[in-house]
DNA sequence: GAGCCCTCTTGACGGCTGTCAAGCACTTCC
DNA sequence: GGAAGTGCTTGACAGCCGTCAAGAGGGCTC
C-alpha cells in the first residue's frame, strides 16, 4: 500500500462521499416537500442532475438512502445553538437568544424539522430506520443539553431535570409550534418564543 | 316525513354508520400495525370481512377513510383520564393514578399511540388531514387541561401554564418514551412514569 | 311476483413503484 | 492504443396502488 495508492482510494472514496452527499441532498430537498410516504426514488432524481438509476449506483435501495439523509442531516444542524452557548456571557443574553434561535430555525426550515419528526415516526413502525433516528435523537438531546447546562452555570444554579427529560419537554413545545406555524396561524412564531423564553427558569434551580 | 320514514332512514343511517364504524376499526389495526406509509386499502380490506370495493362504497376516497379513523379513533381515547380525575380524592392519589394510566396505555396500545403521532405528523404534509388532526390534538389537551386542573385543585394551587403548553410538554415525554418502548429497551416504562410523576407538580404553584 | 334499492364482489384500468440488467461515454492503466 | 474500470443513462420487469364500472344476490315495496 503505497502512498500514491492510499491517496488515489481516498480521492475516489472521497468523490463517491461527495456525489453520495449530493443525492441526499436533494433527497432531503423532496422529502422535505413531500413526505416520506409520498417521496419516490424517480422524484428525488427529478429534483438531482442525474437519473433515476444513478441512485441504486450509490445506494443499495431506498431505505439505506434514507437512512444516509438521516445522518447526513444530523451534521449540518446538531450544532446549531453552540456558537450562543459559547459567546452568551449572562443568563439572559443566552435565554434570550435561545428563544430567538429556535423561532429563526422554526422559519427558515420548516420543511427540514417536518421531515425529521416524519422520519422518526417512521422509526416507530421500520426498525431499519430506528438506530439512525435515536442516534440523532440524542445528539440533539446533547445539543439541548449543553443550553440548559451553561444556562444553568451563568444563572448560578442547576438543572432540574435529566438530558432526556428536558429535550422532551423542549421538543414537545417545538413539534406543536411546529404545526400550527405550517397551518399558518400567524401566532406561533412569538407563542413559540414566549414559551421557550418562560420554561427556561423552570427547567433549573438553586 | 311521517314517523316510519323517519326511523327507517335513521335505521338506514345507524346500519351505515354501524358499517363505516366496523371498516374503521379494522382500517386503524392495519394502520397500527403498518403506518400510514404502507398500509393500502387492499390491506385493511383483508383485515375486515369485506371486500376491498366496499371501501369505496362506504368512503369517497382514501383520504376520507382516514379522516374517518382519525375521528372515530378521538371518541375512544379522549375520556381516558376522566374517571381518574372524577374519584380521586388527593392530590397525590390524582398523581399517582395518572402516571398509573399513562404507563397502562403505552403498554396496551403503543400501535394506536404511534398511528396517532403518525397521522399528526402527515397533517404537516397533507392539508386535508391537518383539520381533523388539529381537532384531536385539541380535544387531547383538553383531556390533560381536566387533569391538571383538578391536580391543582386538590394541590390548593393554580396551574402555572396554559393548556397548549402543558399539554405540548407533557406530549413530548409521551412521544418520547413510546419510542423508547418500541425500541424494547425495557426501561421506558419506569421512566415514563417517574418522568410524569415528577413533572406534574412543577405545573402548578400556589 | 315483478321491479327496485341496498350491499357487496369481482375484475379491470392506467399509473406509479423499487429494482436491476444492459449498454454507452469517458478516464485510467498497462 | 487496446483493455479495464468508473460513472451514469436507458429501458424494462413484476408488482402494487387507488379507483371505478358492471353486475350478482337478497330483501323490500307495490
Amino acid at each position: 500500500m503505497n502512498p500514491t495508492a492510499g491517496t488515489v482510494t481516498r480521492t475516489r472514496e472521497t468523490k463517491a462521499d461527495a456525489r453520495r452527499d449530493q443525492l441526499a441532498e436533494s433527497a432531503l430537498m423532496t422529502l422535505g416537500e413531500r413526505g416520506y410516504a409520498k417521496t419516490s426514488l424517480r422524484e428525488i432524481a427529478q429534483n438531482s442532475l442525474f437519473s433515476h438509476g444513478v441512485l441504486h449506483y450509490y445506494f443499495d435501495n431506498k431505505i439505506e438512502l434514507i437512512t444516509y439523509c438521516v445522518r447526513y442531516y444530523k451534521a449540518q444542524c446538531v450544532t446549531r445553538y453552540d456558537e450562543i452557548v459559547a459567546t452568551s456571557t449572562t443568563a439572559d443574553e443566552l435565554r434570550i437568544r435561545f428563544a430567538d434561535k429556535l423561532v429563526e430555525t422554526l422559519t427558515d426550515e420548516p420543511q427540514m424539522h417536518r421531515l425529521w419528526y416524519d422520519l422518526r415516526t417512521q422509526a416507530m413502525f421500520e426498525v431499519e430506520l430506528r438506530q439512525a433516528v435515536l442516534e440523532i435523537d440524542k445528539s440533539l438531546e446533547m445539543m439541548i443539553w449543553r443550553v440548559i447546562t451553561r444556562f444553568a452555570e451563568l444563572s448560578g444554579a442547576e438543572p432540574t431535570l435529566d438530558a432526556a427529560t428536558t429535550y422532551a419537554l423542549l421538543d414537545g413545545v417545538f413539534e406543536k409550534a411546529l404545526l400550527e406555524h405550517l397551518t399558518d396561524t400567524g401566532t406561533a412564531l412569538p407563542t413559540l418564543h414566549t414559551r421557550a423564553w418562560s420554561l427556561l427558569p423552570s427547567l433549573i434551580s438553586t
